[in-house]
DNA sequence: TATGAATGAGCCTTCATTCAT
DNA sequence: TATGAATGAAGGCTCATTCAT
């Protein structure tokens, strides 16, 4: 009985539920969440929709869990980053770890931030703000004024969008996470030293 | 006759086309443009779903027409700046204009901002892409080092985002702008010196 | 004033209800009722549907006025069929005379033919039902052999069909017309003289 | 359990794309394509719209799937009569069989007589074209003279008419086929001993 | 560990028609 | 002699979800 099933049907076993996550963020990362359907991310895996139903009790959840296995490692950082004290080297390994952090996960934020609408109404969009905030608790000094802050989390934000902005810059990949890296530091750097004019 | 005519009636004769855009526009915002039906549009408005097709051939085209409108603004500037040589003072000048625009239809752009995974399949998206290649043409230096152009890019970026990732921050929308316009300045002020580590 | 108005709007006064007729009755026969909306005809014409409305009470009102206006002429052979003797000759004459009012408003019984289904549930589907009844009746001996009858009737389907069916034949319209008449002439002579194998 | 289901949805099982296709096939046969909708289908089916999507892809694919079921037999009729000489006597079984074959999915070919303008602009629209072009390659002679292949055209429409157009006159069903057949194989002979008038 | 069959809600769109001007 | 604006009904289709097997 075993040994009728061919070898596709063979790797298969087990590894449904991976294979569904992941299938699933390619598509959501390519064409969005609402416009992918669970029909589409089946026949991709040539299973039933039904299938996906044991595997996951409806499509936000398949999302939730690539987004919990993927962002453990910001909840990590920022349970970090709370226990140091809050230097500018913190704040600079902060911003380096997390760059980190992003391209390896790189579908799955590309996903968030072109998503956003979307995500505010589901489950993740409230946590993945939770975390961002966390983030920001960290890296930007509420006694500071207006344009440090502002610079504090434009070094966040020009991390996020560097992986999707520069695309169509030269420079292969990893040159680039490392220039999108050295202004964000800088501009940690330039917020923490005072942030305005004088 | 005529004068059974309600208050409300009469108000909205010849300007439907008006409100169709205003409410569209909100609810997109909003909610997403998937997520905004056109029997939502057609109900905020006291309208059948069928007059807004008197009004717009396609629920597509509603948000065209919004776009084309509120857009117009960065065409010009691309025009302008094109037209400028491109010194430090055309790009501080790109910079400052450029916030003013997007500060003058914030809830479009905050629209495209979330809803980049929707848009890059409609009409606007590839439009929306190649006016942001434009202003880039003039802001990015393609001969600096690639941590400058980043800076650039990051200038840019920065304005976009700053107008929906402060909301959480203290202080008025106005003076918040002007932060931000200053931290972008800065960025393609450091962009055009030199951009690296010297 | 009337000075301002164009050569084609100049053309146009008065004969709008022609018109609308003329473009109805080229949509109908090209693409079938139901295909063909009146916002098509509209445009084609370049008014506004409510135009059409001026000149028609409802859309099944443009069929039937072009209907009424071009069988009339079945009603005149009819008419004239009945007064006659129901010889063989009398028949030749019928079918020689059909086919020529047939030939006079290809489009129309292009139309009858191709949309069976729908005119039925319209109200010329009973008038014409009765019209080919009534020539039926002159033409066709209800006391001759089933054969015989077969053959009478064939011969007036063999002239509705020839005029469409033969359009990937060679040769030209004319001839084939001939053609087609002497097909159908030789068949209600044979009805006529026996029908039957003997 | 199995024993709470009533016997009307039990029968159901398993069938139920065979029901919608019979079911269709009238409707379509009685109220034309156009005039058909889903609804109507799903509701004589006491089934939901939906369900006819998990049986078929679209509305067309419906009909064409009933339209392939029932046709198949045309083709292995040409398949037939390409093999052999195109002598008269094949001719006349031709005609024998292509009888037999009608009166065998009266319905459907009801169907496409009455909805030709629809028709035509369905994708069996091109596939029924070809198959009788196929037809009258086998039955007429393309170097005879016009009266001749108009005869030998006449026989195969008059197959087809006959079906519906003799439904007014006296006779049993089968007595009409075969008067019908009768008169078909005589029009194909005359065509094959000349044709004109000598 | 999956599938086959179906549902209910909702979507975008089109249509014939109306009516005040 | 027309138009501008709108409606109500319906249509085909897709989707997330369910459940018995």
């Amino acid at each position: 009985m075993g040994g009728t099933m061919d070898r596709t049907k063979q790797q298969r076993r087990g590894n449904t539920r991976q294979r569904i996550q992941d299938v699933a963020l390619e598509l959501f990362a390519e064409q969005g969440y609402e416009k992918t359907s669970l029909r589409e991310i089946a026949e991709h895996l040539d299973v039933t929709k039904a299938a996906l139903y044991y595997h996951f009790k409806t499509k936000e959840e398949i999302l939730v869990s690539v987004y919990d296995d993927l962002t453990q490692p910001i909840l990590d950082l920022i349970e970090w980053g709370r226990q140091q004290p809050h230097t500018l080297e913190t704040k600079q390994e902060i911003i380096r770890r997390y760059s980190e952090i992003l391209s390896g996960a790189t579908k799955l934020f590309r996903f968030m931030q072109e998503n956003q609408a979307t995500v505010r109404e589901l489950r993740i969009g409230e946590t993945f703000k939770e975390r961002m905030q966390g983030l920001r608790e960290i890296v930007v000094d509420p006694d500071a004024d207006l344009v440090a802050q502002v610079r504090s989390v434009s070094a966040l934000f020009t991390l996020h969008a560097g992986m999707f902005l520069l695309q169509d810059l030269d420079g292969d990949q990893e040159s680039k996470r490392k220039a999108v890296l050295e202004v964000a530091t800088d501009l940690i750097t330039q917020a923490h030293g005072g942030g305005g004019d004088e």
